[in-house]
DNA sequence: CGACAATTTGATCTGTCTCAACTATGGTGG
DNA sequence: CCACCATAGTTGAGACAGATCAAATTGTCG
């Protein structure tokens, strides 16, 4: 898929655009920087002058606490847009980091404020993404606060493949997730002992199967069950809520 | 404070206004009302069609797990606007209520949007209050996810301090948070009697003092390293960032 | 004063962490 | 093509932070 028809159709996975905002969007200059598998792409602290794009591979955000411990914040795909923060705060406060080797593309912050500022569409494409990012974060911090080992995990997965699939990403219940057991525990608050042992449970309870960095969902139903999951905080517009 | 000016005032605390944004802004028309501690104002799943402020008392926004399990995602004080997420998003995905007696104040979503599309200065202003709001939620992700109970409890005292502080409802180190113990405990994803412990554990370390909702700190240096607790993230203007 | 809510205390239990070893797995260079 | 090394996954044993349960104490407010 064409650069530019990536994250439009992620925008559109939440509402809907006219030909004028995609040709808007289309219009916007980008380049592209390639990054190595674990390497930052921005850091905390840092100031930033364009906004980027994931356009293959998986991202994420994180901070560090003291003592090294470490706690990521969201998990992006292609098509996201993991830094629109950046637009309006002067500073990062936490970083971005590839978690496989990446393409992303970089919007020049002038470039995109103009769009936002000229187009009533696009702008409201933007702060419903920036919206539905603080829902999702919101959603984690419910994960973390309140629900067990499995039920986060569990969780993780079915929000995790909601999200791909929205973007068709997924065959069947199948999808990856470039993503160590260590990387897992920094999302969901665990050590990779426990969640090593965690998915184990999983896979003894026919929920899921994976092999490597390929999952597939067993029992759906189950899975959404024991994870406590509903899937309205993703607010996607309709498109395949089945599975 | 005239209500207007309550969150004029707040949204200063983040960005500059200039004497036309503040006027569009004191425009905006504004009806009452007064919401009983422990309230429920808007629901989880309900369409809103107004954004609210809060004019006096606590605020907090929650949402349930499975089993009524709780976990209260943000707190906010006079002349926050708490739910500026449904000025896009169709429904709500979590709930708001007060949590002491309340008097909020209620915007018709079309006149603010309206404001947000004509005056860039104060789309601006709206959109950095949103993304502050989504950085302290990532905060307090790691918070839940890789700090100990004392850390999670003194990192919330300094936050709420500080924003309190910026607003200036604060008295030399002292300030009142309406909260229970429990309340406390749904926010750091503790249980009240915990909560409790570690409360007792941060007085005896003489780092603050409580009687009933008042509370002070006693040393904040010391609160916060023991909290590891940067204002960064709160990304305030420059006001009084020193206690 | 009575009653209900919130705080405090004690005892016990448990989910998850930590530490440490062992086993794939995959990539690299000789 | 194999020996090697690093990285990731797996297993076991023990420790501990924080949960749970239950009761006692202290507000607080009509």
């Amino acid at each position: 898929m064409p650069n530019h028809a990536l994250f439009i159709r992620h925008l559109q996975t939440l509402v809907m655009l006219g030909s004028e905002e995609s040709a808007a969007l289309n219009a916007l200059p980008m380049r592209f920087r390639d990054v190595r598998k674990h390497q930052d792409i921005f850091r905390e602290g840092e100031r930033v002058s364009e906004s980027c794009i994931v356009l293959s591979g998986m991202v994420c955000r994180y901070k560090m606490a003291g003592d090294g411990r470490r706690q990521i914040l969201s998990f992006h795909f292609p098509g996201d847009m993991p830094d629109l923060q950046s637009l309006n705060l002067s500073y990062m406060d936490h970083n971005l980091m590839a978690l496989s080797p990446v393409r992303i593309g970089l919007i020049p912050h002038d470039d995109l404020r103009a769009a936002i500022n000229r187009h009533e569409g696009v702008r409201n494409a933007v702060i419903t993404r920036t919206l539905v990012d603080a829902a999702i974060l919101r959603q984690w911090l419910v994960n973390l606060g309140r629900r067990t080992a499995l039920e986060r995990i569990a969780h993780l997965f079915c929000e995790c493949y909601l999200r791909l699939q929205a973007m068709g990403h997924t065959e069947r219940a199948n999808f990856r997730l470039p993503l160590t057991q260590s990387e897992l525990g920094d999302a969901t608050g665990l050590s990779s002992v426990h969640v090593n042992r965690t998915m184990q449970e999983l896979r003894r309870m026919g929920l899921i199967s994976s092999n490597g960095n390929e999952h597939s969902i067993l029992d759906w139903e189950q899975l959404r069950q024991k994870a406590d999951f509903s899937p309205e905080y993703l607010h996607l517009r309709d498109t395949a809520l089945d599975a």
